[in-house]
DNA sequence: ATTGACTCTTGACCTGGATCAAGGGTCTAG
DNA sequence: CTAGACCCTTGATCCAGGTCAAGAGTCAAT
């Protein structure tokens, strides 16, 4: 059993590794639940909260918006049929970071020919790269 | 030789294949020289700014960031010594541009494996996908 | 009891690269 | 001459994902 011990926004922070002003912009923004409160105020988390900042975190790390893990998080607490939506999630956010690494490895191979074409000193014209972001073509 | 004659600001954003405002906000950021002005107060520009905006639109695409390429621009006009320069930051900018594709691919291959692994039904426990968010472990 | 660390709220600000709106002047084809 | 397309300036707004500041209240250790 995770404990119930009730934590302040500051050892959350701490636990889950991301600052106080994150969590209160998070609850803002709906990925966290509104919390208990102290009479004095003070939110009250336990450590459910942490685990799940830390589900946030490494959704992010893999390269989730914040709109995008909102609805993983949605789709997780769905016990029937969730998991159809948050496995069609990550196809969708492979895909687009398979997209996005070609596009990159376009520039890289690009790039890489006008560097290997480049002396590195001489005249301006006579600069591949240069002359590669001068002329008109492409 | 390259035209003189004046063109509109409208006209050079067709011909480069840029919005006006991006042609002011380009000026206003130092990417363009302030161009001459009609009596009525209407910039004028020459064939060699569309060549420049193709310039930095190119050089975009490369990954540069606008503050890169007012280096390049810089650079580009040095006639001794900006072609090092030049090869210095296309080098950099190749490196980034790997080190971005290492890390995507191995975000990639983390995702890859979660997918093959998800059944893509069943309970939310069950899941690969949300055990991995969710677990304390990396 | 005090003091220093912590927390509260509201609301502004940041980055980068534009993009848009409002209100007004200019240019040109017919 | 006039209509409509074009251009001017200033300043606001957008996107995401926070981050910071001010001013005030609270908590815990000494």
């Amino acid at each position: 059993m995770t404990t119930q011990s009730a934590l302040t926004i500051g050892r959350v922070a701490q636990s889950a590794g991301v600052a106080i002003d994150t969590i209160r912009f998070y609850e803002r923004e709906g990925l966290l639940p509104e919390p208990r409160r102290r009479p004095s105020g003070y939110r009250e988390y336990d450590m459910g909260t942490v685990a799940r900042l830390r589900f946030i975190r490494r959704a992010k790390d893999l390269g989730f918006t914040l709109e995008e893990v909102r609805e993983l998080l949605a789709l997780s607490a769905d016990r029937h049929g969730g998991v159809e939506g948050v496995r069609e999630r990550a196809t969708a956010r492979l895909h687009a970071i398979e997209e996005r690494i070609a596009e990159l490895q376009r520039v890289r191979d690009g790039l890489a020919e006008l560097v290997e074409a480049c002396p590195g000193h001489g005249a301006p014209e006579d600069c591949p790269i240069l002359k590669a972001l001068a002329e008109p073509g492409a």
